[in-house]
DNA sequence: GCGTGGGAGTTAACGGTGTTCACCGACCGT
DNA sequence: ACGGTCGGTGAACACCGTTAACTCCCACGC
């Protein structure tokens, strides 16, 4: 008949589970309203996926590619320009939709089953750090930047920055340009410290 | 008789559940559990305690109280090394308890109801907040820092320390020495880019 | 063409959750 | 001694994630 559903997949399911997170919160992110909104009941579900953890875990690697979908579309040529770029879209990311932001870092690598094999966990962020640390090895080899050791920079630019997406969802309300301008102070500031001919006590 | 237990408070549960979460982690924490486990059932809570949330609060509460302990703990007298030992002691905090550490974070304040009177909320945070901003400001008194916008480099400093702290938690498993060099590099670049003669460009 | 096997989806159920409400009993003040 | 108050109880509601048994339908083999 024509009312029929589509096929349940776990890629449709997955997106819907994401809708329900953006429309409501992660609280409104249950199994059985997940289920009811596929036209299906909630037992379906299980064929295409494991857990509830594994559906959040599906969510979040859907965000790091469109994470990574952002860094790759940033179009700056300066090297330590694409830098800054590359945080602003981190920034951006994390504030497009705050609740998804969250749910990329809620389970921790240690909480993933053993079968899955040892470097396919995790796939979404270590691509999405690679692809800023890959930035920062550009800077490097156009020698804009003077660095000892590049992973060091890498996960401390990666760590400002999402300190600053984290503690502005915060909620503390400050003024807009203070936030704007904590976006691009930390990068600033950090890779400063390793421009050629910075005071490297 | 001898077993009885002693009179139910605030205080008393909250730091229940506080232990509760350090033994089993968030997912831990009911209020059936929490109340069988002070001799009680779960509605004689309610008399003490709004709500879940107003539970999770509390503890973030008692966190932010410890954070700032570790601050006031901080004895080092140069103004550069105080703010590097305030951002060892916020990483400190969060890896001792690192489920306590998200639940310092897991409400923002919009999420307060409203009854609460304005200056009262997150007053935790916002005291270990400006712990850690008076140590900028007393390294701007003392001249080690040359700074147009103080809230904004106390912004920043804790923006990326908490970064830090996060990635972390992450498990992201780095060797060990990387994860310290983590922790001074973002306080020390941060405030390199505000030593006096550094390049503003 | 008919029978059969398999898989996707269903219903029912279990144990657990936060939360509310009506009751109850012990204690304190009068 | 009595009455009120207040902390705690028991039962219940509406959900939750998850499992097990069943059913139905479609595709394939004979």
């Amino acid at each position: 008949m024509a009312g029929d559903r589509e096929p349940l997949q776990r890629d449709g399911i997955v997106e819907a589970a994401r809708q329900l997170v953006i429309a409501g919160g992660l609280e409104a992110l249950s199994l059985r309203r997940l289920a009811s909104q596929l036209g299906v009941t909630a037992p379906a579900l299980y064929a295409h996926v494991r857990d509830k953890k594994d559906l959040l875990r599906a969510i979040a690697e859907v965000e790091f590619d469109h994470l990574v979908a952002r860094f790759d579309a940033v179009d700056a040529t300066d090297p330590i320009d694409r830098i800054r770029a590359h945080g602003r879209a981190y920034v951006e990311h994390a504030r497009a939709q705050p609740e998804l932001f969250r749910v990329m870092f809620l389970f921790p690598p240690e909480a993933i089953p053993a079968d899955v094999p040892e470097e396919a966990r995790l796939p979404g962020a270590t691509k999405a750090f690679a692809a800023a640390a890959s930035a920062v090895d550009e800077a490097i080899a156009s020698g804009a930047l003077e660095v000892d050791d590049p992973l060091l920079l890498s996960l401390t630019l990666w760590s400002g920055v999402h300190g600053v997406a984290s503690v502005l969802q915060l909620g503390v309300d400050l003024p807009p340009e203070l936030e704007e301008a904590m976006i691009d102070d930390v990068t600033d500031r950090i890779i400063a410290g390793y421009r050629p001919g910075a005071d490297r006590s």
